[in-house]
DNA sequence: CCGAAGATTGCCT
DNA sequence: GGCAATCTTCGGG
C-alpha cells in the first residue's frame, strides 16, 4: 500500500545498452514520467514490445536509417516518438550503442501519478474528434462515460495521450534526471514468474516472433490483435475489378 | 510528384 | 466484429 509505488532512481544509460529483447522484460514495472506545462503524469509500464532494428522486418529501422528513424540509431535511452494512422503517437526507448538501431515500444501502463490530468487529456481527444457525423446529422453529442482508470494508458497511443507525449519529445533523453521525460526503475521488482511473452500486436511481418512482454494478469494489458490490412478505399462508382475474381476469405 | 501502407482507436451494426 | 478517421513517411516513377 503506502509508498509501494514510489519509483526508484532514473535508469542508467547502460541499462539500454543491450539487445531490445533483453531490455524489454526488464522495463516491466518501471515508471515513465512526463513533466509538462499542464502538470505531471507517471505510468507504470505493464506491456512492451521489442524491435530489433535493421535485422527485424517489423521494425521501422528495417532497411536502414532515415530521418524518421534516426533516433533509434543514436545513443540508447532516448525516446523514439512516431506518428501513425494520421492521429496517433507511440513512444519507444532506444537500445544498443549508437550506430545500432533497436527499441522497445511501450504499449501499456497503469497511471500512478496525475490521473485527473491524464483523464482530461484522454477526454479532450474524444470530444474533439469524430464529431463530423454529429454536425451533419444535427444530433446532439451523446453523454460519454468517464474513461476508466484502467483504460487511461491501455494501448500505445492511449499511453502517449495520457502522458501528453507528442512529436516534440522525439529524441528526449529518458536517462537524464533533468529531462521532462524520464524512465525510472521499478518500485517493486516484477517476479520473473509474472512476466509473460507472446507475439507482437498488429504487425504484418515477423508476426511469429514472441517479443511482446507483459505482466501476467494485469488488467491494463491491451488485447492481442493480429495484423488487419486496411481495405483499399473504393472511391469510384465503378470497381477496378483487376483481381480476376479470386479471393481468399 | 504520387501512391500506398501503417507498431491504432473508437464508433458502427 | 467490421470499418472509418486522418496524415506522415518512404519508395518508386
Amino acid at each position: 500500500m503506502g509508498g509501494a509505488l514510489t519509483p526508484g532512481p532514473v535508469l542508467p544509460r547502460g541499462f539500454f545498452g543491450r539487445a531490445a529483447q533483453e531490455v524489454a522484460p526488464d522495463l516491466l514495472g518501471c515508471v515513465l514520467s512526463h513533466d509538462a506545462a499542464d502538470g505531471a503524469v507517471a505510468v507504470l509500464i505493464t506491456e512492451v514490445e521489442a524491435y530489433a532494428g535493421t535485422a527485424d522486418p517489423a521494425s521501422h529501422a528495417f532497411g536502414g536509417r532515415t530521418a524518421r528513424t534516426a533516433v533509434m540509431f543514436g545513443e540508447p535511452g532516448h525516446a523514439y516518438v512516431y506518428f501513425t494512422y494520421g492521429m496517433h503517437f507511440c513512444v519507444n526507448l532506444g537500445c544498443q550503442p549508437a550506430g545500432t538501431a533497436s527499441a522497445v515500444l511501450l504499449r501499456s501502463g497503469r497511471v500512478t501519478e496525475g490521473a485527473p490530468l491524464a483523464a482530461a487529456r484522454r477526454a479532450a481527444r474524444a470530444a474533439s474528434s469524430g464529431d463530423t457525423a454529429l454536425r451533419e446529422t444535427g444530433a446532439r453529442p451523446v453523454a460519454r462515460a468517464a474513461i476508466s482508470e484502467r483504460d487511461l494508458a491501455r494501448g500505445p497511443a492511449r499511453l502517449c495521450r495520457a502522458l501528453g507525449i507528442g512529436r516534440s519529445l522525439n529524441g528526449a533523453d529518458a536517462c537524464d534526471p533533468g529531462s521532462p521525460l524520464r524512465i525510472s526503475g521499478p518500485a517493486r521488482a516484477v517476479p520473473a514468474a509474472d512476466v509473460q511473452r507472446g507475439p507482437r500486436v498488429g504487425i504484418s511481418r515477423a508476426a511469429e516472433v514472441p517479443w511482446r512482454f507483459w505482466i501476467a494478469g494485469d488488467p491494463t494489458v491491451s488485447p492481442y490483435r493480429p495484423h488487419a490490412p486496411r481495405r483499399a478505399a473504393a472511391k469510384a462508382v465503378s470497381a477496378p475489378a483487376r483481381d480476376g475474381g479470386t479471393m481468399q476469405p
